[in-house]
DNA sequence: TCAGATTACGAAATCGATTTCGATACTTGA
DNA sequence: TCAAGTATCGAAATCGATTTCGTAATCTGA
């Protein structure tokens, strides 16, 4: 059995009352009541029935973190994610709960609010645009604070926190175009996520910026995320009429792949063709060639989530924090000069 | 305010606690008010206080992960155990709670015990034997079910889920000695560490099996993680006097850092030297050339984890569970046959 | 028909803390 | 010296559920 307040009052002679307030700094408590509680509290080993004070007080002083997409997928993520996230939250005597399996299920949001078992909730990868506004009116209906992450909202009343990817896409294109490449493949995701229309609009001003036409059949939108899909669509582009010297890739593996696939058919890279990709995943520093490729302050991310998020959890009323970090364009070996014609 | 159970017994002109049985699935509640207290929780959109559950029933159904060793330093193992761990624990009605900033702080863990606001505590990279025994019982004493992870502790009563390590680096060492290797490095870890201790087993068993004598100058032990440290073991094994034809290293990162520095030295991977890692991690698989190591079933690991925690949870009284899981040779490219002299 | 069993429900205790509201004793100042 | 203020403490309510135990109503069988 562990030690109550109770057991801790009646050794002491002293009232319940008294020794929580005692313990929690109030003002009409004699000090010489105060130093007598402390030191029961050694000698007996107390320490507060969490669940206790969660009832009283109304809050857990624990925030969800809800993975809204498969975990493995985003592992390399989530282990930068996480443990700024954490150390974040520790620092303010808060701690991560994981939630991983309950993606598609706004029920289970719903219970996850009402329940009170946190005090706010952070959503990393949520789903497409339209979902996850309703996804966070359900929380709001419910006052349970809440973030969403890494990825932008066009919406002004909900809270995120993204990195910026008109500048990364538009970055990694100019970098291109400064290597003499005209023809410029690039891979994307369905227009559902705002991230994919923000990589997209920063291709698409590079190559207004420098007066290169947009020519649709070099972009392909994936719609899957196989591996054997990303084969198929590599094969288009290298079967186009007016083959691309150089290819985006949306995400680091994509471009991996690509890389392999290039290897297979004594493809050399970066002399008959560039290849770039996105993330910055610790494997795109490994690659034979490296990987060029945009870093996300992935951690940066994480922390600046977990103290906005407190910051809406104090704050009252609470008006949407919206923050989107700078990325950072990081040349490797898979991009060089267009090959001669 | 949320909808509590008294809100739902006035609606309904049912007492609270039938209600709560009706909720509950108790024998002592009509079929018919049953059915009346389901349809109300639909319509009112109730759901049970975490905190006053907890209170009342003295158990959290949540799980402490407390990681136990810089996050960052072991991020690609969590980024495989965790995943497995909270699929199990999700399917059991747990969530894992993290705890990240404990790490050398008995009294922490000591307070976690006793807010019981955990069921039961994952010890993920466990300190020292010695450290991790002390720990244990502290646990114990708390009465609060545990298991370390992913190393063995040589004690009987104390549950954990590890790797074979005997087996993975006997495995190893005798694939390089098929390889025609005789002179073969190994960069072992301070031997407070079981790991390093069975690593080191199966490094000479397999040296003893084939009548290679143990040559102590071929042991280096690391005593830290620093890279630079590291590079300059690597620079003492190729300065040894009779140098070896294969080095085995205790991680992967470690081997890595060896695959660019012998790049670097025009030293040719694995035509002038072998060179081996363990982990399995990710990067181990798109090095040039790749790297040959061991894989460990990080996240089956997970897996037996919690379900052994869980099992620990509902066992009275409860015995130790030690679980050690085969390891699996990945044979790469890192390793080929002893240069000829 | 009636004692005993069964069914269905509610009153109240309980989990372990915090907080509000008094109550008492002691100071303080005019 | 006495009214008003201050310092210190305790009784009891409260947070929202679960569980024990008692009771009334209904059913059962000889």
């Amino acid at each position: 059995m562990p030690v109550t307040i109770k057991d801790l009052s009646n050794q002491l002679g002293l009232s319940r009352s008294t020794v929580s307030k005692a313990l929690n700094g109030r003002s009409d408590v004699s000090s010489a009541t105060r130093e007598r509680v402390l030191r029961a509290v050694d000698e007996l080993g107390y320490q507060p029935s969490a669940a206790a004070r969660n009832l009283r007080r109304q809050r857990t002083d624990k925030l969800g973190l809800v993975v809204n997409y498969p975990f493995q997928r985003v592992a390399d993520f989530l282990a930068e994610l996480i443990p700024g996230m954490a150390a974040v939250a520790e620092d303010a005597e808060y701690n991560l709960i994981l939630y991983t399996s309950m993606a598609g299920n706004e029920q289970r949001i719903k219970s996850l609010c009402r329940s009170r078992e946190v005090d706010g909730i952070i959503v990393a990868w949520p789903p497409g645009s339209s979902e996850t506004v309703t996804l966070s009116q359900l929380m709001a209906e419910e006052q349970m604070p809440h973030i969403f992450l890494p990825r932008r909202v066009s919406n002004a009343g909900i809270s995120f926190v993204a990195a910026d990817h008109v500048q990364g896409a538009r970055a990694l294109t100019q970098h291109l175009i400064s290597l003499g490449h005209r023809r410029i493949g690039f891979e994307r995701l369905p227009e559902v996520y705002e991230t994919d229309q923000d990589r997209h609009a920063g291709y698409t001003g590079a190559l207004r910026d420098a007066g290169i036409a947009y020519d649709p059949s070099l972009v392909i939108s994936a719609t899957s995320t196989d591996p054997h899909y990303h084969t198929r669509s590599f094969r288009t582009f290298l079967s186009h009429p007016a083959p691309p010297t150089a290819i985006l890739f949306f995400t680091d593996p994509m471009a991996i792949n690509a890389l392999n696939l290039a290897k297979e058919q004594k493809i050399r890279i970066p002399q008959d063709l560039s290849i770039a990709g996105y993330d910055g995943i610790l494997a795109s520093g490994v690659t034979e060639p490296t990987l060029t490729t945009v870093g996300q302050a992935v951690s940066e991310m994480g922390r600046l989530a977990v103290e906005s998020l407190l910051q809406l959890i104090e704050e009252q009323p609470r008006t949407a924090i919206q923050h989107t970090l700078p990325v950072e364009l990081i040349v490797r070996g898979s991009t060089g000069p267009k090959p001669k014609d």
